[in-house]
DNA sequence: ATTTTGAATATTGTATACAATCTTGCCGAT
DNA sequence: ATCGGCAAGATTGTATACAATATTCAAAAT
């Protein structure tokens, strides 16, 4: 009985790429030679290949045909839209799960663990926690193509390679537990209330280190 | 000066099996073997293996490690998520784009073209009408990744292999006129619940069909 | 009879080979 | 001197070869 899953080269490649595009290690514009990349990651490039197109969907790459990938630029704009998209999506995913009245006290428990354990957690564990919760109400928003696509928003613009903010993680725990209490009491349009504000909040987050880096580079 | 645009072959791939899966001429469940795909096909198993990515990525088939590719299932529950989520996106673009108060001369030349050749339009001709109309909605909308998200998910669940319906089309361009004029006059809101109807009136054709063609299989 | 094991087979995932397309730079014409 | 065209080189798109994993089915053990 085997419990390891192998990744297939062609999703860790796209991962490596995806880290690498979402912190800036490339200029914009920039030229991704397949040959080049294949080489540099130690791999072929049939699997570099299939994860430009991957990343190329994800609209962090823009493939010309028979010339190559190039870097998209990372600007406002791009994050704003993102996080305007997540808002739409999330929001009224958090409406239709609150409607749908759902069995939270798993969800409860770990928000407590979370809340019991803010202070020591490691960041990993607050990552987990984090998309956990998060993923939770996509599930019980119950619609399997709005759930596919948070999914995949969620690797979105991180405003680089930012380091751990205590404050933001207190009050996004807080604001998750709010979320959890207006759903308890079948309170909807308070529940999407508050995920709007967490995720303007984070959004404005981003873009406040998104500036700071930026102003470093010039 | 070459103007055509040679099409790569992976994404001819993608369009044909996507428009097989779309019209129901695989059995929900059943496997695609890539090799035997491809052999059918008349090319190597390379784009065939891109194309089945691609379509996995649009929720039309799952790929199972080392396992080949299952064809998901189109239930009537599908259909209803798509259009949740095209109404949700399409008629926040519709919003978005009315506030935006753009230059709707060249679409409403374009929309008077369509209003007075109803009867006499063929079928390319309704169906490039159709994708021009909401296609400058969304890029009205200005934003990027709402721009992409409404592009692929036109390519949805179309019901089979559906024939013309005049009354459909008299209905929905008559729509799209009523959608042009509260943009004209700023009418945000109402603009954006005729969208709103508009969606739900094609979904329910899209859901009729649907079940007219399933009870004839069986 | 049922279950388990393992070799044979088949199919996928990755690497490499080949063909088509694009870029580059030199040469000649104007 | 500048522009256009052509050949050489580089790079991608596709096909095929190879390696790794999964499935099948028969034979043996319980």
């Amino acid at each position: 009985m085997e419990m390891i899953e192998v990744m297939p080269i062609r999703v860790r490649i796209t991962a490596v790429l995806r880290k690498a595009l979402l912190s800036g290690e490339f200029q914009p514009g920039q030229e991704l030679s397949l040959t080049e990349t294949a080489a540099r990651l130690g791999v072929s490039r049939t699997p570099v290949r299939e994860a430009f197109q991957s990343l190329a969907a994800e609209g962090l790459l823009e493939l010309r045909m028979n010339r190559g990938a190039v870097v998209v630029g990372i600007d406002e704009k791009v994050i704003q839209d993102h996080f305007e998209l997540r808002l739409l999506l999330e929001t009224e995913a958090v409406r239709r799960a609150a409607m749908r009245r759902p069995d939270i006290t798993a969800l409860e428990k770990i928000q407590t663990w979370a809340e019991e354990n803010r202070e020591t957690m490691t960041e990993a564990e607050y990552r987990n926690y984090n998309q956990h919760f998060h993923d939770s109400l996509w599930r019980w928003a119950d619609n399997q193509k709005l759930y596919g696509l948070l999914s995949s928003l969620w690797n979105g613009p991180s405003g680089g390679n930012v380091g751990r903010d205590p404050e933001h993680e207190r009050l996004a725990i807080r604001e998750h537990r709010e979320i959890l209490e207006h759903m308890h009491r079948g309170n909807t349009e308070a529940a999407a209330a508050v995920m709007t504000a967490h995720i303007v909040r984070s959004m404005n987050n981003i873009l406040r280190s998104f500036r700071a880096a930026n102003r470093k580079d010039g």
